[in-house]
DNA sequence: GTGAAAGCGCTAACAA
DNA sequence: TTGTTAGCGCTTTCAC
């Protein structure tokens, strides 16, 4: 929105020069007479002045402002974790710009430089691929990465407990008598978040785990469900990785004759607003995406605002809550 | 993030005026020597050379930016827009930056005000009260609203097709024999979403009305729809108005002895993923968030750049689909 | 074909 | 206590 009213309007209006405008928009009032303070305030109410954040910008050489690259913005994971980091910003005093890539890599990489070219004070980055060799050309100093992590860490990540609560939720299932249990996702492609749940859960099941794993989209699923479901002399249970998982493997199974927690018990990773709407409720992990927009975002304005270099990358794990409903 | 090298550096290496390094990032190349063109590329591609987005805007004074003021960012309607906001802004050339007011319309119209300092192109406003008086501070030229519309239009403003496809629905639902049918709805509060549909439900639900309105949040709506749902001597059906309403109203009759489609019918405005899965799947009205998201964005960008002054506000409706599942 | 120079709206020394 | 001035990094008119 274009700006008519500028910082030498005010000055010539209220008979003083620019340099004392500035000084009086920047709080610096220590050695203003009162009766300046007052003419420049009623001049800028009147004309509802208010200073160009452009220009500013340009002569403070920082816009106030974080970029936040996003590897698929529709994932349900990510509004709420947006909402934090907006939340955060906001008490900071920065503004929020986002892109998106919708899960491709080429992408990502131009949506950084188009970021970088805006001259956002730091990125937040929500990679499609943490270990892109190209990565290295940005400053730690000024990104920190989110939900997906690097194999080797050179940004400050931040993410949910992936680990400890897949294990502590797999504990839980066995508890209740499952010995056989299925993980459920989409293919691992070296993703991270799917990798680190996988790991948790092969450690669990220690007996012969390579055939519980599921990947969807994979050919013939259904019938590979079907069957387990139809010799199982056990009850089998399900541990979906996300809950884009949840919600595939539930149509999957939906018109087979088979439904939990009668037939099957049923967890997983994520918990979305509608899990509890289910009947029954299917019991999950919880991810305070809103915590870890938070978190990342305020590490990296302390970063950005303290400058505490020299610090080498740190992981930052977010707890996650276990919700048990009635599917297991 | 700071940027090191400047047109001016560029222009001393190469060994020319900033002013031919300028006319060659931007295009004009028509009366340039080759020779020249080569060296500039050379040492553009050698040093990594990138303009400042800040300096040019300043200059230009266009920042090609769109600014997204949303009243809610984790209503799930509001991902898949904001996804058709940005590539439409993408292939135009504009970056996207965003606000959100959390539902409060103080928190609005300060970030109205903090888009219109950061000299934003223009803005996108899905607003949590479309007919606020101060809304008249704002440039009809560079300002569209989206999803909620007001009573008297100021602003173009792109909606789903809230009447319609309620009707065609309702109709669908009376057709397979449903006579009396519930509106359930979050409190109307003027609402345009929510009185527009409901009005809709009005009109094809000529008889009584008015206790066929279930407010969710309401004291005593659980024993309501019980007793609704004990006394009925035909099998009446609910339609919700929204994902969240939906949500809501599943929760509140999941633990009571009825289900859909045998002792109800059920139908939703806006199709979730999760609606698919749940079993039986919910028929639901189906908006295009995407469309509403990149027709907002590109009538925006068509008045900013052509500037089709003094013609009058626009309502511009996007229409829904109806996905029939096997709820009623 | 290329350069000089003014200026976008603001801040921050330094003067006064 | 307030004003002067020199930029911030770029675009663009006008000269050469």
């Amino acid at each position: 929105m274009s700006k008519r009213v500028t910082i030498k309007d005010i000055a010539k209006q209220v008979g003083v020069s620019p340099a004392t405008i500035s000084y009086y928009m920047n709080g610096n009032y220590k050695k203003m007479s009162d009766e300046t303070k007052a003419r420049i305030a009623a001049v800028i109410a009147e004309t509802g002045y208010q200073p160009s954040k452009v220009a500013q910008s340009l002569v403070t050489r920082d816009t106030k402002t974080i970029g936040v690259a996003l590897a698929d913005i529709t994932n349900p994971f990510t509004s709420t974790m947006m909402k934090g980091i907006y939340d955060a910003c906001k008490e900071r005093g920065y503004a929020v710009t986002f892109t998106n890539s919708d899960n491709a890599v080429e992408s990502e990489l131009a949506s950084l430089v188009q970021l970088r070219q805006q001259n956002v004070s730091g990125i937040i980055l929500d990679s499609v691929d943490p270990n892109h060799p190209q990565l290295a050309d940005f400053d730690s100093q000024q990104l920190v990465m989110v939900d997906r992590q690097a194999k080797i860490l050179q940004f400050d990540t931040v993410v949910s407990d992936n680990q400890d609560s897949t294990q502590a939720f797999l504990a839980l299932m066995k508890e209740k008598g499952y010995e056989t249990i299925y993980f459920v996702t989409f293919p691992l492609s070296g993703i991270s978040t799917r990798e680190l749940r996988y790991q948790a859960f092969q450690e669990v099941m220690r007996q012969n785990p390579l055939d519980h794993l599921l990947t969807l989209g994979e050919e013939g699923l259904k019938d590979k469900v079907e069957r387990i479901l139809n010799s199982s002399t056990e009850k089998p249970a399900f541990f979906t990785m996300n809950g884009p998982s949840l919600l595939a493997f539930l149509q999957l199974v939906k018109d087979l004759p088979f439904s939990y927690p009668v037939d099957f018990g049923l967890g997983t990773y994520e918990d979305l607003d509608w899990m509890s709407a289910l009947n029954p409720g299917v019991s999950a992990i919880r991810q305070d995406s809103y915590a870890i927009g938070c978190e990342a975002a305020f590490c990296l304005l302390d970063k950005l605002e303290e400058g505490d270099f020299s610090r080498s990358a740190e992981l930052k794990v977010v707890k996650n809550q276990i919700i048990l409903r009635d599917s297991f």
